[in-house]
DNA sequence: TTTGCACGGGTTTTT
DNA sequence: CCCGTGCAAA
């Protein structure tokens, strides 16, 4: 037990040592954070904390699995110790008394899509166009006010007399109402509600604080407001407050997180103890030289710089590939090449940035019928046919919850049109009851024959409801899909009907699993397992595959070797941070890119590519800003086999002096500079009649302005705004290019080439 | 009420 | 390119 102690590097040791009070440890990525987590933990119930006092909260449920078997492995009652994500915390909290908020605690949890059909609802209630208020921006817009605790009311205030603000928060209020009647939380909801039970209620707020006297927070750098304030409350006691975190590592700025929260501990807590860690394990050193380099580049962080013991290990390989195609078969090739001379393939990760990136490397990998896993996209639980099952079991379990209900009444199809829907609901809202409700009664304006087929499935339903109350999720489960014949009806002669099928019996699986493992087989329980997962969680080491998912997913995870595809502006960078020009979008980009370097133990592939296929159109394609930060000597050009590229090595040794590449530090490396233009000159202007319209002819020809410019003189070019057009002159405007574009039906426009929404047209 | 088709618009990352 | 939506026809 004392053992362990013994193999921890000073700093470790003396996090896992250090006595009560708030503790804040900066740790860098590789630096055996989570070992210092669970020791910590095994070390306070050596010395006789009871594990019933101690909290330790995790971002994933992989995280918190992973730790909560550590710990158990070192100590006795390891396993007494509440180890879950913030949204199972406070899920289990809230389960218990949410009642003291006036909701009921057998309440539903909304995904994003849940939310987003919610909100479709009430922008319609509103009379509002969801043109104008697009049900996905408005639930952004909610979701960021939940995340600073800013409810409806306070959101209209601020809103003044802004017209468009002032409907959103209509909508915000109006969705609030709904989600309450239908007793359903959203996920930001899961925080925020918490929040108001421990500010509201003193005795509440008393019993956690003095149930859990010690937390410990993982990845603090990603807590949001809302999050900060629950720590911050459940830890206000005791302020036995342990965070990790590391601010290089923060990537969900989007999504609420405020990397203040980690930067101003020590304000927040003036006795507070700050411990660095700063060795790294896992990687080699030219990898760990590049990732600090990058991050480097950013203003707004506490500075610090990972080292390690480890050997240089070999160059960052670069690969410069002609399209999305040829990259994804230099990841297959470099696979096989080095699988062929003993690497497994689930020594591989392939990162990208979109989820949209994996298709181009997933059809190569299955040519060469290499076996990989893909983690993000659409998940499980996500699926419309899991869904489906799923809206069937809410309803049942929750009969408040409208939105389930409505899902399903007519699926499988039961004749049972929008109209009939639309009718229930309304009648429902004039009487104040539940859809669910609503569905037993005389409605006026639905013929015989509807009533029908509704009372059919109102019995349906109440007898499901019956057996809900003896029998196990399983049992339910099929009973429903012999009553509905809902596998039947997935089997619909389309492609996709057999995977269908087979997700609701992986969904059966899992219930079945649920009814052997779980303690509470509740069906409300075995709702709360499926609703908050995610598909990360199912990552599995041993598995023999290459792994796919975006870099925001393999955050807290390494490989021996990692791929980084799409390395491109507008790509990684994003298109939106690029455009955005703020410097905190850049720099969340770029932490991002520190993330992923840092996954790697051994080797970094980085590729790009000179064209794209994007939203169908081909576009043209700049090497990533990232790349040319990291110094040539730190990289190695790279063939499609993943094998040193002698002549453009050779190329950029010869021709670059010593002291050349050493200043190269600071400047882009000398072979990439080449990269910069397109070696293939797919796009070379063609300049072709558009239908009814003359065209000024080019009269002049390009000049040297536009040497590095996309475009050149004559394209036929296609803008969102304006349609085909063609470009008649390039101009310089700063450092960036203006284009003089005719548009046969607009006549002129200049637009900057930067805004890469203009894409270039093939004269097909 | 359902189905099929044409159209337009969007598109990062996710507990 | 892929999706959801709106509309017309059965």
């Amino acid at each position: 037990m004392t053992d362990y102690i013994s193999q921890l590097n000073p700093r470790q040791r003396e996090a896992v040592l250090y006595g009560d009070g708030p503790l804040l440890i900066f740790a860098g990525a590789g630096s055996g954070k989570t070992r210092v987590l669970t020791y910590r933990v095994a070390r306070l119930i050596q010395e006789g904390v009871d594990p019933y006092h101690i909290i330790a909260i995790t971002f994933t449920n992989k995280a918190a699995r992973e730790m909560r078997e550590r710990i158990s492995a070192i100590t006795p009652f390891g396993d007494q110790v509440w180890v879950s994500t913030f949204h199972s915390a406070c899920t289990r909290i809230l389960r218990r008394d949410i009642t003291a908020l006036g909701y009921k605690s057998g309440f539903s949890i909304y995904d994003a899509q849940d939310s987003e059909r919610l909100l479709k609802l009430c922008i319609r209630e509103e009379n509002l166009d969801d043109k104008n208020y697009p049900p996905a921006g408005i639930a952004n817009t909610i979701s960021a006010q939940k995340n600073r605790l800013i409810g409806p009311e306070e959101f209209e205030s601020a809103a003044g007399s802004d017209f468009r603000l002032g409907n959103i928060a209509n909508i915000y209020t109006r969705y609030r109402q709904k989600l309450k009647d239908n007793n359903a939380l959203d996920f930001d909801d899961i925080i925020m509600l918490t929040v108001k039970l421990f500010t509201e209620n003193e005795d509440i707020r008393n019993r956690y604080q003095q149930r859990f006297r010690y937390v410990l927070v993982d990845e603090y750098q990603d807590t949001n407001h809302a999050q900060y304030m629950l720590v911050s409350l459940l830890a206000g006691h005791f302020k036995n407050l342990c965070v990790v975190g590391d601010d290089d590592q923060s990537i969900y700025g989007w999504r609420g997180a405020d990397i203040e929260n980690i930067l101003r501990f020590t304000a927040d807590y003036p006795n507070a103890k700050t411990i660095t860690l700063d060795q790294n394990y896992r990687s080699t050193q030219t990898i760990l030289d590049a990732a600090n380099l990058v991050i480097s580049g950013n203003q707004h962080r506490a500075p610090k710089s990972l080292w390690t013991d480890n050997d240089q290990g070999v160059p960052i390989r670069v690969y410069y590939a002609r399209d999305e195609r040829d990259e994804g078969l230099f990841v297959t090739q470099a696979i096989k090449y080095a699988c062929d001379r003993g690497a497994k393939y689930n020594d591989f990760a392939v990162l990208y940035r979109g989820n949209a990136q994996s298709r181009a490397v997933e059809e190569q990998l299955i040519l060469a019928g290499i076996p990989y896993r893909l983690f993000g996209g659409v998940r499980f639980y996500e699926r419309m046919e899991v869904k489906d099952i799923l809206a069937y079991l809410k309803a049942i379990d929750n009969p408040a919850d409208d939105l389930a209900c409505r899902r399903i009444i007519n699926v499988p199809r039961r004749g049972i049109g929008d109209t009939t829907i639309t009718r229930i609901a309304n009648f429902a809202a004039e009487r104040g009851i539940s859809f669910t409700a609503a569905l037993a009664e005389d409605i006026p304006g639905i013929t015989k024959k509807t009533r029908e087929k509704l009372a059919e499935f109102s019995v349906f339903l109440s007898d499901w409801t019956k057996l809900a109350e003896t029998a196990p999720p399983f049992d339910l489960l099929r009973q429903i899909l012999a009553d509905t014949q809902y596998l039947e009806s997935l089997n619909d002669g389309t492609p996709e009907a057999q995977t269908r099928i087979d997700n609701v019996q992986e969904l059966l699986t899992k219930a079945k699993e649920f009814e052997t493992q779980a303690q509470d087989t509740s069906l409300t329980n075995f709702l709360n397992e499926v609703g908050l997962v995610a598909d990360i969680d199912n990552y599995q080491e041993g598995a023999q595959a290459v792994s796919l998912m975006t870099l925001h997913s393999a955050k807290g995870l390494e490989f021996n070797r990692v791929f980084i595809v799409g390395m491109e502006e507008y790509t990684f960078p994003s298109a939106r941070s690029v455009l955005s020009e703020t410097p905190k979008e850049i720099e969340e980009e770029r932490r991002l890119c520190y993330v992923g370097f840092t996954r790697a133990r051994q080797r970094l592939y980085l590729s790009h590519a000179t064209m794209r296929m994007r939203n169908g159109q081909r576009m043209l394609c700049a090497p990533s800003r990232f790349l040319k930060e990291v110094p040539t000597e730190y990289m190695e050009p790279v063939n499609a086999h993943g094998r040193p590229k002698s002549v453009v090595r050779s190329r950029a040794r010869d021709n670059v002096p010593s002291s050349v590449i050493k200043k190269a530090r600071t400047g882009p490396a000398p072979f990439l500079r080449d990269m910069h233009t397109p070696i293939m000159p797919a796009y070379k202007a063609k300049p072709t009649p558009l239908i009814g319209k003359s065209i000024l002819e080019p009269t002049s020809v390009a000049t040297s302005v536009a040497d590095d410019c996309p475009f050149a003189i004559g394209d036929m070019v296609r803008d969102p705004r304006f349609g085909r057009g063609v470009v008649i002159a390039i101009s310089a405007n700063g450092a960036d290019h203006e284009l003089t574009i005719d548009f046969p039906n607009i006549g002129r426009k200049k637009r900057l080439a930067k805004l890469f929404k203009i894409m270039k047209v093939g004269a097909d």
